[in-house]
DNA sequence: ATGAAAGCGCTAACAA
DNA sequence: TTGTTAGCGCTTTCAT
């Protein structure tokens, strides 16, 4: 490994460039108390000469601010995120805040030891599911750093605000449209992982929808798609080939929703006609599908502007609401089979 | 504001409880130098009594490493950046690297003056387009900071690193494609904003396929589609209310080619009867599409890793090649009329 | 309008 | 095995 002779200008040899001390310099890059035009114009020239590029991290270090606030996803694999980050930025951009995101596919939660977003690059964290482990939040918590969960609940005892969608509302509706509207009533549906909260809540609403309208629970027709297109597919697949009979599957997430669709087409049957499907988020690949799906509508760009809000009013007032529920709503596409 | 009592631990407040020095505490975290097992445990025990994180923007600092690579994007618009942050995810991880990544919607480029990703939180960049203008390129190359750039050469003079797709040849294939194999001749062409360097090479690929099979170039025929698919939507729109004679669309990607099917289909003509539609990038709608859409593949996660693993081998070892082009191949989908 | 000294939280190099 | 000193690059007092 070659020697690298740093080389790099600090704010000193800017100083010494410029005939000034370091102090100054400072001043004029902040624009923070006054310097004569005279010694500005200079530093300003040493600056450019030397190619000078201020440390934000020594500069955040020494102010403990940094004007920034972080995301940490569990990966970057959905078009989801595009819509949540796209919500986020929009609420802080307006408010001179920037973005930082990590993602971490590797090991599913991250540890706060070896995350490179925290308190000398962000002065807030928005916290996607379980993307961060829970001694990790309790440290964060204690330290009273400010962060925000999306779709997660926090763990006992602590008190940080959580954004999330009415899952239950939302699930109930679909499902009781797909009973009322559609006239289905062997609806099967497909959880995510176990652990994942939204999964847990739309599948208290399917349940409960199905109880509403006196049809019996059975367990038989609950699988894990585990919010994957590929392993929803296998269920299905599964399902069919062992003569389930099914007239409609309500799907946790788009996604697996998609790979309903793949596994009932690929078995040479129709949705929605032999199989109806239903699914969840209403992601910008829903409407193209064929059949466009019907889902329900998750307002995932809403619930990224106002996890973002409740983040800056965290950290400017100390104060937030703790939980935030997002209204949700049905759209009614052509995979249900009432359109 | 209320006055925040900053109360985090410090290194020295474990040092404290724990009995021992600063520099002790450092070893144990970093497992560096040997510490007796029970003075590491009472270590330990201090870290968890006081929620203790250490502070990784100080540790930078001190030793100006990070074992973390930024990327600066344009916008988190396009499903495009989830196929290229996975390529440099898989690069990376295996590495031991974390990934930052930062977009500014906001102003198209950005300086590296107001841009929270530097020298403090990132040992080197990764740089998309033109998301940052050519002084930040200049002053960050002039303090040899390491950097990659992705679909965007280098300003003059500067020998920066860069990867991009064989855009020139991969137009040139698909426009021939669409002359010999769909039978077209009159063939539009949907450009992208002008200093765009994808959209430049794409055209003159265009060209040359049309030089090369005596199809006279009309001017008339190309638009700008600004890789957007509501700008392209209304060009073509225009087009065929001016009547204009066009057989096949060329757009310069797929999402402006979503727009021109869009229009075409408005009109009530039919893709790919009427008008054929060809795009680029092979982005994940792509195959949804109604048509199907043929488009030029571009392996934009190959970019993605490519461009880690250059950037990686310039950090460690100081070279890199300075010009990448990653190979492309057409997919034949039924948008563009011979399937 | 400008500068000096001290400190933000951490670690490298050198003792002991 | 452990501690001391100095310094990473910047900004905050407090002087002048």
């Amino acid at each position: 490994m070659p020697e690298l002779e740093r080389q790099r200008a600090t704010i000193e040899d800017v100083a010494e460039r410029a005939g000034v001390s370091a102090m100054t310099v400072s001043r004029v890059i902040n624009k923070t108390g006054s310097v004569a035009t005279q010694t500005a114009d200079r530093v300003y020239s040493a600056i450019t000469e030397l190619n000078y590029i201020p440390h934000r991290g020594a500069r955040a270090l020494a102010v403990q601010k940094t004007n920034t606030l972080g995301l940490i996803l569990p990966g970057f694999s959905d078009v989801f995120f595009l819509e949540l980050i796209g919500g986020i930025e929009a609420a802080l951009i307006e408010k001179g805040y920037a973005l930082l995101v990590y993602s971490s596919t590797q090991p599913k939660k991250q540890t706060v030891l070896n995350m490179p977003l925290g308190e000398h690059n962000t002065d807030g964290l928005i916290i996607f599911t379980d993307s961060l482990d829970d001694v990790s939040l309790r440290r964060l918590h204690s330290r009273r750093f400010p962060m925000v969960l999306l779709h997660h609940s926090p763990p006992e005892g602590l008190d940080i605000p959580c954004v999330t969608f009415e899952n239950k509302k939302g699930a109930y509706r679909m499902v009781e449209h797909m009973i009322q509207q559609c006239g289905h009533r062997r609806i099967a549906f497909l959880a995510g992982e176990p652990g994942n909260e939204d999964s847990y809540w739309r599948e208290v609403g399917y349940k409960e929808a199905l109880a509403t309208h006196n049809i019996p629970l059975d367990l038989g027709l609950i699988g894990i798609g585990a919010f994957d297109d590929q392993v929803a597919e296998g269920v299905v697949s599964q399902w069919i080939a062992d003569g389930m009979e099914i007239e409609a599957i309500f799907a946790g997430d788009d996604v697996s929703a998609r790979g309903a669709i793949r596994a009932i087409q690929k078995a040479g049957l129709s949705v929605p006609d032999d199989i109806a499907v239903a699914g969840f988020d209403d992601g910008l690949l829903s409407q193209y599908l064929d059949p466009p799906l019907t889902t329900v509508h998750a307002p995932i760009e809403d619930a990224g502007r106002i996890a973002a809000e409740q983040l800056l009013r965290l950290i400017h007032s100390g104060q937030a609401e703790s939980l935030i529920l997002l209204p949700t709503k049905l759209v009614i596409r052509r995979s249900c089979g009432c359109y």
